[in-house]
DNA sequence: TTAATCATGTAACACGTTACATGATTGC
DNA sequence: GCAATCATGTAACGTGTTACATGATTAA
């Protein structure tokens, strides 16, 4: 129940909207996690019944009308809760599932060309997905003042932890690419 | 439909049981799919359905009877399609979830000594990762025989990568625990 | 005698994805 | 005039998890 406890921690800050909620995943959390705009509003839903939220509707003249949440006192309790006991999440995080992965490893099926363009194509990825942190670290440097100075550290360790992983996929990617090339100059100087 | 064809890839070495399969993600591919062995029986019932495997009773006296799926033309084909269109997995794979870290965003909430317990856990859990690839090697040389000995250097790569992000994030969390005790010991002789 | 291995499943639920619908306001 | 932003949702489907059921054989 991972988004639920994500969407609290927000909350534990202030009301948001699913809107802004939405947006805040998106914007500074896409690199942890990323969900649909649709399940955000479920979610709130099911929140909201069990009584980790209320919502508050709020009218506005300009822009259309919205649906304010913020947490009560269980919500609250639960997130502390969740957050004192880790269980498995700890054991899942290297294993889960990586759909990448997967298809890298039945590429015998393909053409050696073929995955060198892919390799390639998640090279390119790991550049994009490196650069956004820039915009990470600033998001943090804007966000993280006043009540919410001692969330800071955290909020770098993860992104360090982020930054550190694509850094060394990117090196593995390179690594990878080189070996299937020189491979491929194997079997075309035998011939 | 990654897991649909990750049961395609396995099929197209030989024929197997749900239970084979089964054994296979938990043995070998554990550290890129995880899968309930509940789900695995799901996937070939709809898999059967849609006309990509097909399964034959196996009566046998010593054991329970069993249902051996093997890979029909079409079941071929869709590997093949779905190796060669990538998508958006290569984007995912540096995104998509991770509790961990969200845990980790949101330890503001808990004290320090909490979070250090659980970066501590999460080191342990790096290095019985990085420990469980032995197995994988050990697994692919045994494996990557005869017909199969093209695969070997994918399956190579693909272990690599495993092993490298594992060996970062164990550099990453003991980077982590070393900043968070630091910051400790300043507070402590501040007061 | 107890646990592990072999072998297959059902049911219910939780979570994630895709497609679609609505409609005003603001900036280029 | 067109795209983006604001704002909320429904419906259907696909995937992943949990709990449970059955029962023989074999190794410690």
């Amino acid at each position: 129940m991972t988004l639920k406890h994500g969407i609290l921690g927000l909350l534990k800050a202030g009301a948001m909207t699913g809107y802004d909620l939405d947006r805040t995943f998106k914007k500074s959390l896409s690199f942890l996690w990323h969900a649909q705009t649709s399940q955000i509003y479920r979610e709130l839903d099911t929140m909201e019944k069990r009584g980790w939220v209320v919502s508050e509707r709020v009218v506005q003249d300009d822009k259309p009308n919205k649906r304010v949440y913020s947490l009560t006192q269980a919500g609250v309790e639960e997130l502390q809760d969740w957050l004192s006991n880790p269980g498995k999440d700890i054991a899942d995080a290297l294993t889960s599932r990586n759909p990448f992965l997967m298809r890298l490893f039945f590429s015998g099926e393909i053409g050696e060309e073929q995955t060198v363009l892919m390799l390639k194509k998640y090279r390119q990825e790991c550049i994009a997905f490196l650069a956004s942190f820039e915009d990470v670290y600033q998001e943090i440097e804007r966000s993280a003042r006043g009540e919410l100075a001692k969330e800071k550290k955290y909020w770098a360790l993860t992104a360090r932890y982020g930054e550190m992983l694509g850094q060394t996929a990117l090196e593995w990617a390179e690594e990878s690419i080189k070996v299937l090339k020189e491979e491929n100059e194997h079997e075309l100087s035998k011939n």
